[in-house]
DNA sequence: GAAACATTTCAATATTAAATGAAGTGTGGT
DNA sequence: ACCACACTTCATTTAATATTGAAATGTTTC
């Protein structure tokens, strides 16, 4: 069991399949070619180290035509690699004093299938505020008035509490090193503002901007300025 | 940040620093000499690997005499850790399912500070069906029951609710794919079987062994075989 | 105060694995 | 049918980094 931790570290701990990680983080598929640029390699080189992460069982690959598409094959890889993001600041702690600027990725980003960064936690602080869902010890519940506030959004909210997957739990943010939602119906609502275009996604990136119809909705429906 | 992540991906992937944090992973201390007798390795070999690691801000070392003894710098790390275990099992299915036999560190062990394996998880089974912890949407919870049944085992859950730390929350097993106690609650619940000798931790290892006298008492307390 | 032990430091060496570039395979467009 | 493109494979080069062993530092024991 020790001799496949160890392998499985060294895996991960290559630079460029580090990147490939990262990069894959917001749960979109990229292309090899996509990658090679992301991690600033050839493309040879993204090819083989795609093969070892395919071989060992860390990313799929799904042909499609002449491209072929990579994702995590799980999303325990996923949350993996989130937990192990979630040690940075601990690692650079000095840096991060250092440097009080704010990134676009602190700021605002999805986190395999939901959002996350400054604004992903902002934007908690403002539903446990209105009382639209309510901090319980070690998770977050739906209030009846959050059911209502989410219908208006057309999420359905009993829809996807019958699905099997976590319908609303806490992440961690390890840039802010505080709660944001995860979960279904954190998923649906990152899914909502995108199709209204409260927020859109950067190019190659998983970094996400808020757009001025987000802003204004956002404090409307939140009192919340993002 | 991307770089952070390379950087601290590389600390982890490399062989024997993944076994010193593999060993680490049950919460005690070790010294240089014993990683480097776990690592195989030699003495100057795993003091510049420790170097690294406390460098990196992942370990922190003590000082007592002329020993020095390293462990996590947080318990955040531990996690992080963990959840790379957790994937093994994707990376090596191939291997798992060749190999039926169980090994003692599957069958029972420490992770981080309260019990794991398929022990830990038949355990939480049983509190599970005594009705003396009860299963949520996300997280578990302890019944009137339960606070009665653990008051016996001379543990004060209502000192345990006041610490700051999380009391009672579901951790996934890596070995067994299952979710087992963890928190204040699961960490308490070892020490006291620990200093009943209901369980004992095997020298330099994450395994731990039921005795006779804790087979016979978590049969009768909790109507379970282990 | 000398000896035993735990750990670290440093310079030299060994080893491993990543990067490169050219050639090969397969798909899509025109 | 052709060419352009996406990706892979392979043999070779390159570079990084882990390991080793000897010497130094510091601490406890007798």
């Amino acid at each position: 069991m020790k001799d496949h931790f160890k392998k499985t570290a060294a895996i991960i701990g290559e630079p460029v399949r580090a990147t490939i990680l990262w990069t894959l983080l917001d749960g979109k598929s990229f292309t090899a070619t996509e990658l090679a640029i992301a991690a600033e390699t050839s493309a040879s080189n993204i090819s083989m180290h795609l093969a070892k992460l395919v071989n060992a069982g860390l990313l799929k690959a799904e042909n499609h035509g002449r491209h072929r598409y990579y994702s995590f094959s799980g999303k325990e890889i996923a949350y993996a690699v989130e937990a192990l993001a979630t040690i940075i600041p601990f690692a650079s702690k000095k840096n991060l004093q250092a440097d009080k600027t704010i990134s676009p990725v602190q700021q605002c980003r999805t986190c395999y299938d939901h959002l996350a960064g400054k604004t992903s936690v902002t934007i908690t602080d403002a539903l446990l505020k209105q009382k639209l869902i309510i901090a319980n010890d070690t998770d977050f519940g739906l209030t009846p008035k959050g059911k209502k506030w989410f219908a208006v959004m057309d999420i359905d909210t009993n829809e996807l509490q019958q699905q099997r997957r976590s319908f609303l739990r806490p992440c961690l943010d390890w840039s802010e090193r505080r709660y944001h939602i995860a979960g279904s119906l954190a998923a649906a609502f990152l899914d909502k503002m995108l199709l209204h275009d409260w927020i859109r996604r950067i190019k190659n990136s998983r970094v996400i901007v808020v757009t001025a119809k987000g802003q204004k909705n956002l404090y409307e429906k939140l009192k919340v300025v993002v």
